[in-house]
RNA sequence: GGAGGGCUAGCCUCAACUGGCAAGGCAGUGGACUUGAAAUCCACCGGGCCGCGAGGCCCUUGGGGGUUCGAAUCCCUCGCCCUCCGCCA
C-alpha cells in the first residue's frame, strides 16, 4: 500500500512513476484525492461538534449535579449527535473506498531500475559459470526423469490432476537434501533464523503481503461455511514469514531480522495454460526455501544486495551456471520496489530459466501489515522494509541438477556438496519398479 | 462439540465502585544534578486533522452496532486468546 499522503503531496511524481509499470493509474489517482478531500472536509466538520458536544456535555453533568436544569442545552445536543452521526458514517464510507482503491496500487518502482514494458526489457546485471559443453544432445528433466523412472507426471494427473509430480525413490531423496543443504547454508553461513509457519493463512495475512484481494485467482482456498474462517494455502513462504511481525513495534537494535523457510508453495497458475506444460518446470505444489528480512529504510537496500548473493552461493556451491538480471519497471510483481531474478542454466531448454526472485518491498507489505520500528535515538515509530527472495526454489533447482550433471547414458550426477545429504549416492541411476 | 474465563496505549497490571476529563508501573527519549556513570527529580512517551509556527482540536479500552446530553462501564452482535471436559496424530 502506498503512502497516501505522498500521493496528496505530490500526485504528478505518483502518476509517473506508476506509469512506468503500464496500465492507466491516473484515473485512480485523481479519485483517491477527491475522496480524500472530501474525507478531510467531513471530518472537520464531525470534529468540531464533537468538541462541542463534549465541552457542553461536560457543562451538563455539573449543572445537574448542582440540581440546575439542563434541557435546553440537552435538547441542542441531540440534534448534534444526530449530525455527528451522519458525518461519521460519511467518514467511514470515504475511508472504506480510499483504502479499497490504495490496495489495488502497486508499489512504486525504486528509482535505479530500468523503465520497460516486459521481460525483453530486464537487464542482466552479472554472469557467473560457463554452460557445459556437451559431447551430446542434451535431454530435458523430465525426459531423463522419467527415463530413469524417478519422475511420475502420470500417476501425479491420476491422484491430483496436471501440473503435479510424483518424485520416486532418489529423487524424492534429492529434493530434501537439496532443502536441507539450502537450509543448513543460510542458517550456518548467512545468518538467517530458520522458521516453520502455518501453510494455510487468514485473508488478512494474504493482504498484507500484497496476494489478496487482488489475486485470489492465483490462490487456492479452503472452503468453509462461513467465509470469514475461509484460509488460503500460501503461494510462498513469504507470507507466512512477512506477517509474523504484523502490528508489531520492532526495536531498531534489533534489525534486520533476516528469516529462512522452507515450505511448499500452492499456486494455481491460472492463465498460464499453454506455459511449461512439460515436466516439472511450473506446478500447483512446489517446495521452496525463502528468504525474509525485515529492516531499517536505511538498511534495505544493502540487505537487497546481500540477500540476492546469499541466493547466487547455493548455485555456486551446486556449480551451476546462472545470471543475474534487473526487473524492469513492467516485470516486476506488484509489492515489489526492486527485484532481482537469478536465472539458471537448462541445457534441456538451452537457456537461462528464473530460479530465484529477491524483491525489496519497501514499506509497501509493512504498511499493510503493521509492521513497525522504533528508531535507537527515540522518536516516532516508522514502517520498516520487507524483502524476501528465493534462497532457492527447490523443484527448479532439481530441474537444473538433472540437466547440468547428465551423462550421456542417461545417469546423472549427484553434486558433489549434496552426497553428504544422499548417503554418499554419486550416481542416479535406472529405478527398479518397487526399489 | 460442551462449559467457563479473558481482550485497556510499545509491554505489564482484577486503576477507574453507581455511566461524567482512561490510571499506575516498565521500557524508551529529552532535560536537571554529576568529572563520568548509577541513583534521584522533571518533562515527553498511541493514531488522525488543522496551522508557516507557538500551538489547537478530534479519535483511541478486540471489531461492528445500539441506548444516552455523555459509554472502558449498560444492551446486542461478531472475532480472537486461554483453561477444563470430550475427540484426536
Amino acid at each position: 500500500m502506498l503512502d497516501l499522503r505522498q500521493i496528496r503531496e505530490r500526485p504528478d511524481a505518483v502518476a509517473a512513476r506508476l506509469a512506468t509499470r503500464g496500465g492507466a493509474v491516473e484515473p485512480q489517482l485523481r479519485e483517491l484525492l477527491a475522496l480524500d478531500g472530501e474525507r478531510r472536509v467531513r471530518l472537520r466538520e464531525a470534529e468540531e461538534l464533537k468538541a462541542e458536544r463534549n465541552r457542553v456535555s461536560e457543562a451538563i453533568g455539573l449543572a445537574r449535579r448542582r440540581g440546575e436544569d439542563a434541557g435546553a442545552d440537552m435538547a441542542r445536543m441531540r440534534a448534534v449527535a444526530d449530525r455527528v452521526r451522519a458525518l461519521d458514517a460519511d467518514v467511514k464510507a470515504l475511508d472504506d473506498r480510499i483504502r479499497a482503491l490504495l490496495l489495488q496500487l502497486p508499489n512504486l518502482p525504486h528509482e535505479s531500475v530500468p523503465v520497460g514494458g516486459s521481460a525483453e526489457d530486464n537487464v542482466e546485471v552479472r554472469r557467473w559459470g560457463e554452460p557445459r559443453r556437451f559431447a551430446f544432445t542434451p535431454r530435458t528433466h523430465d525426459e531423463l526423469g522419467q527415463a530413469l523412472g524417478l519422475l511420475d507426471f502420470e500417476r501425479a494427473a491420476r491422484i491430483a490432476k496436471s501440473r503435479f509430480t510424483v518424485l520416486w525413490g532418489a529423487a524424492a531423496r534429492l529434493e530434501r537434501a537439496l532443502a536441507q543443504f539450502m537450509l543448513d547454508l543460510h542458517t550456518r553461513e548467512h545468518g538467517y533464523t530458520e522458521v516453520w509457519t502455518p501453510h494455510l493463512v487468514s485473508a488478512d495475512t494474504m493482504l498484507a503481503t500484497g496476494q489478496l484481494p487482488k489475486f485470489e485467482e492465483q490462490l487456492f482456498k479452503t472452503q468453509e461455511p462461513d467465509d470469514n474462517r475461509t484460509l488460503y494455502l500460501i503461494p510462498t513462504a513469504e507470507v507466512p514469514v512477512t506477517a509474523l511481525h504484523g502490528e508489531e513495534f520492532l526495536p531498531e537494535a534489533t534489525l534486520p531480522r533476516r528469516y529462512v523457510a522452507c515450505t511448499p508453495c500452492y499456486r494455481r497458475e491460472a492463465g498460464t495454460y499453454g506455459q511449461d506444460t512439460k515436466g516439472m518446470l511450473r506446478q500447483h505444489q512446489f517446495d521452496k526455501v525463502e528468504l525474509v528480512k525485515v529492516t531499517t529504510p536505511a538498511q534495505s537496500y544493502d540487505e537487497l544486495e546481500s540477500m540476492t548473493r546469499n541466493a547466487e552461493e547455493v548455485l555456486r556451491r551446486l556449480e551451476l551456471p546462472y545470471r543475474v538480471v534487473v526487473l524492469c519497471t513492467g516485470d516486476m510483481g506488484f509489492s515489489a520496489a526492486k527485484t532481482y531474478d537469478i536465472e539458471v542454466w537448462l541445457p534441456g531448454q538451452g537457456r537461462y530459466r528464473e530460479i530465484s526472485s529477491c524483491s525489496n518491498c519497501e514499506a509497501f507489505q509493512a504498511r499493510r501489515a503493521g509492521i513497525r520500528y522504533r528508531p535507537a535515538g527515540g522518536g516516532k515509530a516508522e514502517f520498516c522494509h520487507t524483502l524476501n527472495g528465493s534462497g532457492l526454489a527447490v523443484g527448479r533447482t532439481l530441474i537444473a541438477v538433472l540437466e547440468n550433471y547428465q551423462e550421456a547414458d542417461g545417469t546423472v550426477t549427484v553434486p558433489p556438496v549434496l552426497r553428504p545429504y544422499m548417503d554418499g549416492l554419486e550416481r542416479l541411476t535406472p529405478r527398479t519398479p518397487g526399489g
